[in-house]
DNA sequence: AATGAATGAGAGTTCATTCAT
DNA sequence: GATGAATGAACTCTCATTCAT
């Protein structure tokens, strides 16, 4: 039985490792402004290294976000078709778990990221719609008509209510990242009880008398 | 009275021509992967003409966002101190505004690049966090608590349910921007549609029975 | 009427100087062995300025070739036109003259470094064999023709000729290049010499008693 | 009497499949374009092998070129020893045995790769020049020498004619490698013919009376 | 004031060579 | 001995910025 040598070990982690430098990098500065150096040295190896695993820098890139996009609508269509209560509540457990798993981590700026390069890698975005946005809305989109049909929720417009849903989180995370050290107001609540506040009031309506 | 020569009237111009130049560049390619040159030319003038009005591609950039921030939060401020009907109206025709006026228009991508440049420029994020930012949720959250007080809202978290009216805006401006070309679903309802239903479906709430 | 600044003077000399620069250093070191910027740095130039000029490294190489092959050929054609003399001496003077015109300075070099790298620039060896090999031989084949017709050469093959004619003078020019330090016997007779030597050989034949 | 292992067999084998795949893979790209890895892998090892065997790509090329022209040279020398016909008969054979052996195959390029390279690796020219070029007209020399004194041949100049021997086998095989695939004219006679109508063209000489 | 030729620091990428396994 | 992961010097090319004209 071949036991795998320190070398071996630190090969097979390589690729994860250059990932996450590159992930930490790019969140931090940008694409552009991040040479392809400083992701070897933050990885640990020296910059001729990085090329042994991904052969540019614009491939390091779409790996990364590969890497950290292939996870989660997965888990949340499991969660949503074995759900039995209502769907409010399926809906607010959903969106607190995404803030909980992406939103919160690096994982989720990859968001950003993806949003930033987009214009500039094509393929990838049309990837990343394939792959995360159109799910996730065809997810959200399948909760509403469930909650229509089943009496819970009126008759509303699916594709506007989708998108009240998705985007007060997306730039919640995205605000965050961009001004967080900036705009002091927003540190005053919680991501989280704001997202639950947000659901509530989406819930029941702003109007006083909704007669 | 002197006359501007026509030379002198170009001259003059000068310094928005090129920062129109760098706001379009600027939002088709991105800050990083626009030369320099490229701004010069689309203005007409010649690459060294770009720095005797601005003295580097950073400054450029600075004085490009504060241009095309610096307009809009006024005349919405005016707008919403003569105004004299319900507030849900008021906000509805608000977002309807910001949207023909902003969002549509090249000014709006603007946003875009402040978040995505926001931590490459620390002071210009200072700056936009504090001429935009809190101005905007400042107006609307006045205008809840107006609503609130005049017992046409229900008494809601006021930044919870700013951000529920801004973040859909905004979201809609990024993706359409980033991912307009590659996200059909997008394209089935028009974003003044869109906003229309979310504003109504926010007013009213999700939930057939609100209790 | 506009004089020429010495700064516009020097732009308009800087491709032939950047040319020249090439030719030398691709001949002393081969074209991958020299670095752009040694082509700049010998034209007394930046690295920066080279590519103002030359989009790359490859096409000042074509450039280069171009530029060194497109005079020699014509010259001779006219000679051969106007000629009315014997065709063995004007053969013998064409050689001659090639020899001092092409063959003695830089530009027969480039018939070196065109053979070298012909297999790495396709199209540019396609333009040699076109512009230069096949108007040579040509030129040479029609000579041997007039020749046999005129009675004055037996009727030979005229294609083994035209080689037998062009070989030793190309030959010498490589052997000369490459070995020239090392091969000491070569330095015992001038090209000049050797040449007029072939020729008289050639002309004559080998054998004391030609049957 | 030890018996070879296979490993042994192998390993004894390696400088030999090494310097074969040199030398196809300089014929084919040249010595700049060629990788280390690349002569590795075609010789069934890795890269780090290489480098037991020779210590640099420099030396790798020394010895492939070393290996290639130790040949040839003493077989014609025993060949032209033994020769008891005329010396234009044992001419002729020799150079359609050299291009039989020489030219055609691939060991006739490693003349042309010798050419290319000799200024980079001048130890190695003096060495091509000792050992083939010097040798090599010698016993041509003599042979015309041989000749001349036998009657046979005109007292004509030695080196010259040796020159008008030597040139037009190595500029055929120049010009094959470098311009084969895109001079057309040259396939119209086989290389082995157009040496014979040279020969013949040559002892007879150009001239219809050489009265 | 305007130009655009010139600059050179800096970035991405390659590859000969080393050395732990 | 053989391997191939790792290295980093070296190279091509870019582009923000300067400055002579």
């Amino acid at each position: 039985m071949a036991t795998a040598t320190p070398r071996q070990r630190r090969k097979d982690a390589r690729p994860q490792e250059l990932l996450e430098a590159a992930l930490a990098l790019f969140v931090e500065k940008g694409f552009a402004a991040t040479r392809s150096e400083e992701v070897a040295t933050r990885a640990g190896v020296a910059k001729g290294t990085l090329y042994r695993y991904y052969p540019s820098k614009d491939e390091l890139f779409k790996a990364m976000v590969r890497e950290n996009l292939s996870v989660h609508i997965a888990e949340s269509v499991a969660l949503a078709a074995q759900y039995e209560g209502s769907i409010a509540e399926l809906l607010s457990q959903m969106m607190q778990a995404w803030w909980a798993k992406v939103g919160h981590g690096n994982a989720g700026v990859v968001c950003k990221i993806m949003m930033i390069e987009a214009r500039n890698f094509p393929e990838l975005a049309q990837f990343y719609v394939d792959e995360v946005i159109t799910p996730s809305q065809n997810l959200i989109g399948g909760l509403i008509q469930r909650g229509i049909q089943a009496g819970e929720f009126r008759p509303v417009p699916i594709e506007a209510t989708v998108h009240l849903l998705i985007a007060p989180m997306l730039h919640m995370l995205l605000h965050e990242h961009s001004f967080g050290e900036h705009d002091i107001c927003q540190q005053a609540m919680s991501p989280e009880e704001l997202l639950n506040a947000q659901m509530s009031l989406l819930l029941h309506g702003l109007l006083a008398k909704p007669a």
